[in-house]
DNA sequence: AACCAGGCGCATA
DNA sequence: TATGCGCATGGT
């Protein structure tokens, strides 16, 4: 893989696995659009940006600084090697057929408060309603970007605040578990920085202490803010995956790497049957 | 008009 | 430990 950095673009290239369109709109992220044919407008690493792909380029088009290049390969989890691990997951056929259908899913590695903020907001909820409700949470509490852009409000931002103030998102019963989850992260009580690296179980524990956070949840803010491809959220639609494809639990091949099989699952099951 | 949506907390047994 | 119900809101 190279990257071609300069302040306005960096590209990235020889990537062996990638579908921007399939990886930002499968359901893992909630901030990005489509905003012409191929070209994706959203916010991530405190910056906003447009996506695109040529082949196995990668291009972000933005207003960088030195060292972003490496923000942004995290976030598209461009060191981890797709191609081999969906090769092993290919030696059951039920994956074999989600991957072919929608080859180059990549899991984003997302802050991990926003990615534990949104799947609160996730839950008992649809998705364009859940684009929504973050959106407002963005506009309202985020920093200014400028055209219309706001970064994700940190848990320190959201902590000051009361239910009342959450009234704008008309996020429901949800507006007391993103107080909750605030003030435990920005206080301390619940440690996000190291839940990349303790043991998963732990942190899972570390998790659930948070109001609205359960097992799904938690494994959400696992996989998807803190590069835990071992967690493996379990929703309606891999529920029934699961009773109706894996009676006895999910084949050897996904060891290890259950959360991207999980997503390729997902991702298969919601559109093609 | 009922039912559902990338669930969870709480009561009950 | 295991069920079942209510929950805010909005779309079908």
């Amino acid at each position: 893989m190279n990257v071609d950095f300069n302040k306005n673009t960096i590209i990235f290239s020889g990537i062996d696995t990638l579908s921007v369109p399939l990886t930002l709109d499968c359901g893992q992220a909630f901030r990005w659009s489509e905003i012409s044919d191929g070209s994706w407008h959203g916010v991530a690493c405190g910056k906003a940006v447009d996506i695109s792909q040529n082949g196995d380029k990668l291009i972000i088009n933005g207003c960088f600084d030195e060292g972003d290049e490496e923000l942004w390969a995290e976030y598209f989890d461009l060191n981890r090697n797709y191609g081999r691990i969906c090769e092993r997951l290919k030696a059951d056929s039920h994956l074999k057929a989600a991957i072919e259908a929608y080859p180059g899913i990549r899991i984003l590695k997302q802050e991990p408060w926003e990615a534990l903020c949104s799947f609160i907001i996730s839950q008992n909820n649809n998705i364009p309603r859940i684009k929504g409700i973050i959106g407002r949470l963005c506009a309202c509490f985020g920093d200014d970007l400028g055209g219309g852009d706001f970064t994700f409000p940190s848990a320190e931002r959201l902590a000051e605040l009361t239910v009342d103030d959450l009234a704008p998102l008309r996020s429901g019963f949800r507006a007391k578990y993103i107080i909750d989850a605030a003030q435990k992260v920005a206080g301390g009580d619940v440690n996000l920085k190291k839940l990349s690296s303790c043991d998963i179980d732990e942190a899972r524990q570390e998790l659930i202490k948070i109001k609205g956070v359960g097992a799904k949840v938690a494994e959400c803010a696992l996989l998807y803010g803190c590069g835990r491809v071992d967690a493996f959220p379990v929703d309606v639609w891999v529920r029934r995956i699961m009773s109706e494809l894996y009676p006895e639990g999910l084949p050897e091949c996904t060891q290890d790497v259950e959360g991207i099989a999980q997503q390729y699952l997902f991702h298969w099951r919601r559109n093609v049957e």
